[in-house]
DNA sequence: TAAATAATTTAACACCGTTAAGCAAATGTA
DNA sequence: TACATTTGCTTAACGGTGTTAAATTATTTA
């Protein structure tokens, strides 16, 4: 019977659809505003009708993280084999890593766990400047020779705290890798950014 | 009349509790745990009151979020204090900026916005260790010529990501910074990693 | 002691994720 | 064709959430 195979198709296309809704909501609203009966409503449907393609809730997010994922792969991939020599490999892919993040900021968000909450943090708290003023001052007294805009200074800072937040965002999320690992790419990366201040 | 002093004294202390309260909840549950209910079970009240001290619920996690950059510039200032090389005291400020992630994990994750989800990802989804294999493919590539085991793999990966993945959380969190300072970070932190590769 | 004020709770609203029961239309069977 | 069964979908419900308004109790003031 071939109506039985018109019946699967046209399931597997509400399945896709509670995923492309759940997705266009959440790029329109952001994570937290994801609700069953919302994706019921875009979808035409009630929201019980979502646990006959999904488990649960969870099960949407971590598809969404599993397309995110299959993205990001192809994006690499195709970025690596545009180039032969190692070194443009790399800077390629991270490339393409990079603009994958802002592409797909809402999956990149639930792939590696990246909330965003208020963007005017600074200006309503003037506590969160704190960090910033310190380390500025010691990078300006290292630069003192070279006479660094604040500009300059900035881009130090930001190369300073991106490494250890990147490092602390990945070991706070999985705590998969080793300590001495962790420890080791620590060091290396502050003295090494320490160094090439007054290089 | 000094009943009004007391009164007012006691009124801080509830203030106080409603913030130790929810602190230690989110510390034992997790920030997702986090209810009006809950803090009011544990302060020995009803939900209600507990809009006599705070207008909602974000109102308190925007305080505990104050306390954690009160706390962050403390251990920072103390660190630095420590120290006369400037760059000693940038070495001591990161750290004790690091030991704070970790002493204080959920004061940090509010305040930089950093979601915990699962921590096996990598295990219930094989799609999430592409970036890792395609990376690493080439860095052995690149290092043919040291040999390196496979940690010291591990070690140049994470500086990697860690660098990129702290810059894209920075910059999906806080959208302040010119794009032009960015991009310079990210430019001179890839290629300077991949000459470290070498030498 | 009576009135006024403050402190606290109860009740309610609208939403959430999720499950169970019910209904109606389509299908299989005789 | 008539009946039984399965399927698709909805309504109703449970326990939870943040939040507000009304009711109640306790405290202070006159």
């Amino acid at each position: 019977m071939a109506s039985k195979d018109r019946i699967l198709r046209l399931k597997e296309e509400t399945r896709i659809n509670i995923l492309d809704a759940s997705l266009q909501i959440v790029k329109e609203e952001g994570w937290q505003a994801l609700s069953m009966r919302k994706i019921a409503d875009a979808i035409e449907y009630t929201a019980p009708i979502i646990y006959e393609y999904f488990s649960n809730k969870d099960a949407i997010r971590m598809e969404l993280t599993r397309k995110g994922f299959l993205i990001l792969a192809r994006d690499m991939r195709q970025a690596k084999e545009k180039h032969r020599l190692p070194g443009k490999q790399l800077e390629a892919m991270w490339l393409a890593y990079w603009n994958f993040a802002f592409a797909e900021r809402e999956l990149y968000q639930v792939m590696f766990g990246v909330d965003v909450n208020c963007c005017e943090l600074c200006e309503i708290m003037p506590e969160a400047e704190v960090p910033y003023t310190l380390v500025s001052e010691v990078i300006e007294e290292i630069m003192v020779d070279k006479k660094p805009s604040e500009d300059e200074v900035c881009v130090k800072y930001y190369t300073f705290w991106s490494v250890i937040h990147g490092l602390i965002s990945i070991n706070l999320v999985r705590r998969t890798t080793s300590d001495e690992i962790t420890r080791e790419v620590l060091k290396t990366a502050i003295s090494g950014i320490i160094t090439s201040l007054t290089a």
